[in-house]
DNA sequence: ATCTTGTCATAGAGGTGATCTATATCAGAT
DNA sequence: ATCTGATATAGATCACCTCTATGACAAGAT
């Protein structure tokens, strides 16, 4: 069985054409280089060099293991320049699932944050429902997910990023509907304005009204967060959203914020991953900008 | 530095996802596979396994040195497989069988290219008829054959190898024969020479003249080409030959050439090799050669 | 709840083979 | 004849690979 270091030993032999010379480089005798090439070139039945008076010199057959030889250990190079890339994350890929909304909203500006800091990492996002992009993550398709919370599944680490407000705001056409805190009666009255059933936001206000005895029926249903608004700009009626999406707009007063007598649920948006992996180092830079 | 033997014992266990496994393959125990993992995520500085409970995974890291490590070995094993065939083309050795005509005939220049090529390996040839070749080609005392086709059976593979015209030839006594195109009927009345019976030669030509209708008993019978050309040159009678095993004679006037009514059967000669076999590197070198 | 099984991890001991030192040998230059 | 630069060989040494023994853990069976 040929022994891998004598490949080295042979690689530097060929190269230096020189025994003496080659030691030197390898950090190790010169009877130990010539010893290794005897013991290599008796386990294939093949000189691999000529000895020379100054030297030595690849036979025929010597060069033609050379090139394999030069090849692999040129592989073995680029792989570990690879983990070092990966290590000091030069490369990588990270693969994360969100929401649209989330990464829209709530996740930009750490991507910016880890882009800027890692450029060399590649980025990539899936977006879905919570319940989808668990699935995917415990699949291994996705390296980590951002997630409403709660959930419970014993194969995933659950942490909490943030804590998410929701609100009802309205155009100005509904401004009137600010003067005073509403009842749950009037607000399920008014035209609403919600996403799409399934949605871990549409699901906690129907909850909200339901433990309060009202079965609501909004009269526009969307999927996106920014029509959302947009409608409830326009004067179509009442948007429920997460008061941090919207921001700009309360502050400039193109939206207004109903007052509400009842308090609507609190809710958290959480980092998952999988329990019996260990997170690549791409992923685990993103991890720790999460937690800032 | 890394351990090149590190490479080789990630290798197998990244394949195995296990271990123990890992460990009877490569004929050490299970805690020299553990520790020599450890030393190397040591060394590079990350994790490449992921420790299960029954088993271990690649981590994204050691995924990516995998595909590295993977051809790096595929490299050194195709540059060791390489050497292996190198040195059967020096100390191996070539089994022909072929008929003595055929040898010395057509084979020759072959020979001679391939002994030229391959100083240092050893070509046995063995005579014998066709029948006789095929027989030791199946029970595998030669690696080849050359032999008269048409050959069927399944147990060989036949190349053709070259196209054999033969003739009737006559030395100055009977001269006058080549004036005017012979009948069959004049030729058969004619002393002939054969090659003895049950050689591919004579069987073919007894066939030609049976399908008209002649029993043909010739005058001498000899069990050698050169044998044939001389007797026929001193006048013993026709002799029965294949025309590029004394195109010499031809072109220099010691023979003619008879011309017939009735067009000569045309023959070939093949290669014949057990279609169950592998050939060796230093019968590959020769089928090469002779297919030029 | 407890036991069994299959697996990986660790510690200390052992031994083997890679490498050392010492030196011989050789070819070419002076 | 001597020197120089190189490789080859022999016997000794010791570093480190691998061993044995055993611990730890998780999953599955009872």
């Amino acid at each position: 069985m040929i022994n891998l270091e004598w490949y080295r030993i042979f690689l530097h032999t060929a190269k230096c054409r020189n025994l003496t010379k080659a030691a030197q480089e390898l950090h190790i005798t010169q009877p130990s280089v010539s010893y290794a090439i005897k013991q290599m070139e008796e386990a294939v039945g093949l000189k691999l060099f000529h000895r020379l008076s100054k030297g030595v010199e690849l036979t025929e057959e010597g060069r033609t293991l050379f090139d394999y030889v030069e090849q692999s250990f040129a592989m073995l190079d680029s792989g570990q320049k690879h983990l070092h890339n990966l290590k000091q994350l030069h490369q990588g890929e990270i693969r994360i699932g969100a929401s649209d909304s989330l990464i829209k909203h709530l996740l930009l500006p750490q991507l910016n944050a880890y882009h800027q800091q890692y450029p060399g990492i590649r980025i990539r996002l899936s977006h879905g429902k919570t319940g989808e992009i668990t699935k995917r993550l415990k699949e291994g398709e996705i390296d980590c997910a951002i997630v409403h919370l709660p959930i419970e599944d014993s194969e995933l680490t659950i942490h909490t990023l943030a804590v998410l407000e929701d609100c009802f705001v309205v155009g100005e056409d509904f401004r009137e509907w600010t003067n005073h805190p509403l009842s749950t009666k009037e607000l399920a009255e008014l035209p609403l304005i919600f996403l799409s059933p399934g949605s871990s936001t549409r699901v906690s206000i129907e909850k909200w009204f339901a433990a309060q005895g009202f079965a609501v029926n909004p009269d526009i249903e969307l999927g996106n967060i920014d029509l959302l608004a947009e409608f409830a700009r326009l004067g179509y009626g009442v948007a429920f959203i997460s008061r941090s999406f919207v921001q700009d707009e309360l502050q400039s007063g193109t939206l207004y914020e109903l007052t509400l007598e009842e308090p609507l649920p609190p809710r958290s948006i959480g980092l998952a991953l999988r329990r019996d992996m260990k997170l690549s180092v791409a992923a685990e830079g993103f991890v720790q900008i999460l937690h800032r």
